[in-house]
DNA sequence: AGAGCTTCGGAGAGCGCTCTCCAACTCTGT
DNA sequence: ACAGAGTTGGAGAGCGCTCTCCGAAGCTCT
């Protein structure tokens, strides 16, 4: 025998038809038990394999599924793209949720990145090729244009966070404006009485609904007006926007920043200008991803489920890939606040 | 037409046969020129895409390849094992330098997480299957048994880092003993005397070697004893170390960090024992990772050129593939020193 | 001008699997 | 004892592609 075993030949060794073994192995019943077992020894024996391209070839599935980050292009970093993206903890909650749902099915995420046309291109014709048989789409960007190809391609994909533009894509999201609703409640009945803001990236959808959610319930808190500093959810980034804000307005005693990351910026930012955290000023991080607990003092921050959402992601895409006429369905989390020593 | 168009609805609508049209997508020459683009242009007109998996199931060929991230099982931490991988920049790194060298290439990694016995196995299972045609592998130990599974079922594999037993499989390493000896070297030229170090896990093969590369210098410069605190990689684990260090030397002024993270650890001990850094402490990190430029001040450090490490690691995984007769092979990089504020 | 090349395109045999028939057989009920 | 129903297993037709043969031209060379 040359090459490894096929299905032929563990029917050989059982005595039964091809048929019948694949009937075993796909568990389908009206096998006679006896046989059934002779054809589970047979399996063994011949420590047959069963050949996924042969499989999908007849099935049209492959089992597989992409996981595409799609972004910005350059950014002002020097990193290239992939790099850049794990370096944020939330990329690699949204992917520890994907494969601790998607394991246990024995389906394997295949990484992709789309920052450029070209990539963008090449996510399609790789799910048009048929090498996954949907993907699961985490956006750095609002206006990131592979939604509307996949859709407008017809190929089955669920997003993480709402498409900028109405599309017919299932997608997960969580109530941002919620979310910092909770963290500005927070500072006010903690006696705030001079409250700023660092943003994430104001063209992406998340960032201004965190932004909308703070200012809305501060004002109906009598703060109508919130300084706000525009960050790049990474930390230097937060770590200069609260320099500003330091610079710009004396007495500020809570910060809300848009994301752990950028909170942990300002922590470094106000004690470089000896504010204690949180006697002299508070602040509430979000996510409650790890740069939460790893700040000192440990932040209290707005959680969210990225790694929850991102199993639900696993789980749309799949009930779309069981039956493709259900509807585009969209999943909203509620974020919850965590309080620790940051305020 | 039902379906997608295939090759048969692409070379009836050229007016020529099957196995023209395979010659001319598989750039096979010896086609008319004229031919060859009456062939593309029925091929934009149809939108046709070659089927992938009918495609492996003749050339016994997928494209793809695995990534496998593999370590050990429970961490004390309470993150499942995917999350926590990402927590470190160093996977990012290699997730990066991997997608950077495959992706030109049209091969997309699949993600897999390799903790467990049943993980493993299903890693093995799935190569077998032929859903990839060979294994990145990033070890997190050094006991791993993944390497021989692999080995064992002759299956293409290349490894990051040096397998703790011979096995033949090929493998992409740092000369870290070498890397060390930079860090004493630098430390000891600066005028430290009172030189401690913070080691990584020591089952890690790199901590080993990079532990005994700091000691030998170390002795070579006339200090035969370095009190040495083990560390687990981690940020919290870097910053006990240095606490246990601080605790128990006195009139320490220099620190070698076995990576940037957890010296950005010990840097946070430092400054909350008011040590200044450099000025009171010298501190040397190793990796040369994102954390060693976010830190204040910012990390001298060993480089450890990861990317281009993953990426070689793909190009010996393709040679093998190209050519499975292709002998074993070993690529030790070297690494250099990165002065930058710490020390 | 015909033998001997090289060049080019078509026919057709699979690759390994699933799944739809269909045949054979085992039960029931009358 | 036999028709009709229900089980069980086999035969065989593809799924869409690659690739090895071959035959048909178009050459060069003697």
């Amino acid at each position: 025998m040359s090459g490894p075993p096929t299905l032929e030949d563990v029917a050989r060794a059982a005595g039964v038809s091809r048929a019948t073994v694949s009937r075993v192995i796909n568990g389908i019943r009206n096998v006679d038990p006896a046989i059934q077992e002779a054809v589970r020894r047979a399996i063994a024996e011949t420590g047959y394999v069963p050949n996924q391209a042969a499989r999908s070839l007849v099935t049209r599935r492959t089992g597989a599924v992409a996981l595409v980050v799609s972004g910005a292009g350059g950014g002002p970093e020097e990193d290239p793209f992939p790099s850049r993206v794990f370096a944020d903890p939330f990329f690699g909650r949204v992917a520890g949720g994907v494969v601790g749902f998607l394991r246990p099915l024995g389906i394997h995420p295949v990484l992709m990145f789309a920052e450029t046309e070209e990539a963008r291109r090449q996510v399609v014709t790789y799910l048009r090729q048929g090498n996954a048989d949907g993907a699961l789409l985490v956006s750095t960007h609002g206006a990131d244009p592979l939604p509307r190809l996949l859709a407008e391609a017809r190929l089955p994909a669920v997003l993480f966070a709402r498409p900028a533009e109405p599309l017919p894509i299932s997608y997960v999201d969580l109530a941002h404006r919620a979310g910092a609703r909770l963290a500005a409640d927070h500072l006010v009945a903690r006696g705030c009485r001079r409250v700023a803001t660092i943003s994430g990236p104001l063209d992406v959808p998340a960032a201004q609904d965190r932004l909308a959610g703070f200012q809305e319930a501060m004002a109906v808190h009598g703060h109508p007006y919130v300084p706000v500093a525009e960050g790049g959810f990474t930390l230097p980034s937060g770590e200069r926007a609260m320099e500003r804000l330091l610079a710009g307005h004396d007495g500020l005693d809570g910060v809300f920043a848009a994301n752990d990351v950028m909170a942990q910026g300002a922590l470094a930012a106000l004690r470089a200008h000896g504010r204690r955290v949180p006697d002299d000023v508070a602040v509430v991080g979000f996510d409650d991803s790890s740069a939460a607990t790893a700040c000192v003092p440990a932040l209290t921050t707005v959680r969210h489920p990225v790694e929850d959402m991102a199993a639900e992601m696993g789980r749309l895409l799949l009930a779309h890939l069981g039956d493709p006429g259900q509807p585009v369905t969209s999943r909203i989390f509620e974020p919850s606040l965590v309080v620790r020593d940051s305020a």
